[in-house]
DNA sequence: AAAAGGGTAAACAGATTTGTTTACCTTACG
DNA sequence: CGTAAGGTAAACAAATCTGTTTACCCTTTT
């Protein structure tokens, strides 16, 4: 017999089921205000086996949190990986894509990072930490590219980058109606005011 | 003598009491995790009083939405009045206000409109239109303020800056450090891309 | 002094929550 | 074939939550 501590598959098709419903789940109703029973059955699976890989519903949450910083990686790791654009471009390019996602869509609820802030701030390191490692990741992705630019301070300019997606992230989730900015000129001027050229 | 408007609900010292210990709660824990038996022992009130001022917990918290709105306003109006200041300088002041009082503060929570958003949205009609208020009346603010301005569009601009407060506000939530970038001069380069001068 | 508000304390109902356990089933595989 | 892993269903404990009610107490006013 293999004498190995008992692991839990990471890579379970289960565990992934459960995680994907209450990332629906929690995205659309929030975290305390849903149930594990809620997310049990629209995973169908059993409370034990969700026991099994999650023995306390905050391990799940973490788990999710990790789970919504990887899709969104995924899902920049496309136009990140271009060459046919700028630096600029993609910067650009990340911020009309939020613009069209976010604004004037009802079925957006904000950043879920920041969401679980709200929720759980002073209360559980593991998700407080969870929420800092993916704003941090979000700014890592901007220094990736505005070390790029020609401007004076690139580490402050991410920084200003990341202030301005979470605002729209914000606005959007409270006011729903169709983005009233030119935010391609916003980011595009954002920029220009520290260029050294 | 003051005869005065008596003991009308809306301006009960109970009532009062209640309003402010569940704001100081809601910042801190959440709006589903604060238990309404907290909030009526913190406010030194029995249930049945509650009860009164309060039919449903959701009562209470759009209450406490208006009376977070009518906070915040009350501390700006001072700035506002003032007319040693131009249009300009008010709009950087209040970023300031922000950037000093957000950032590196532990005690801060975010915005409680947007924290409730995340808790609600979809689900009580009442409090999803106090939080949309509120951010409205943030807008209405700086769009006063924009409308003084040399500027193309104000209304544009007006939007910007509240992408831009929100933003930080979002930033420091999550992220608990010293505001590391030029408030001020982000602001003011913000402003002078628009400028027609 | 008596009546009437306004408030308190406390018990209670009913639902719901997380977390735990037991007993059974299904299926892959040596 | 037969075993063992992995999963299911369901009952359960213990706590907690909102909402409701009853009985009482204090203070003000008349």
């Amino acid at each position: 017999m293999s004498n190995e501590i008992e692991a839990v598959p990471k890579e379970s098709i289960k565990r992934l089921q459960i995680i994907q419903a209450a990332f629906k789940l929690f995205s659309e109703n929030g975290f305390y205000a849903t149930g594990v029973d809620l997310i049990m059955r629209q995973a169908h699976v059993s409370k034990r086996t969700m026991y099994v890989y999650f023995p306390a519903k905050n391990d799940l949450i973490v788990a999710v949190l990790k789970f919504y910083r990887a899709n969104y990686e995924r899902s920049l790791s496309d136009l990140l990986a271009r060459n046919d654009l700028s630096s600029r471009e993609k910067i650009v390019a990340i911020f009309e894509d939020a613009a069209r996602n976010w604004f004037a869509n009802s079925q957006f609820h904000g950043c879920l990072a920041v969401n679980a802030m709200g929720e759980f701030a002073g209360k559980d390191p593991n998700i407080e930490n969870a929420c800092l490692e993916f704003k941090t990741w979000e700014l890592d992705v901007f220094r990736e590219l505005t070390k790029e630019l020609p401007v004076m301070n690139p580490q402050d300019l991410a920084f200003k980058l990341l202030v301005l997606l979470e605002g729209m992230g914000g606005i959007a989730q409270v006011m729903k109606q169709p983005c009233p900015i030119d935010i391609k000129q916003m980011v595009n001027d954002l920029i220009d005011c520290q260029c050294v050229v």
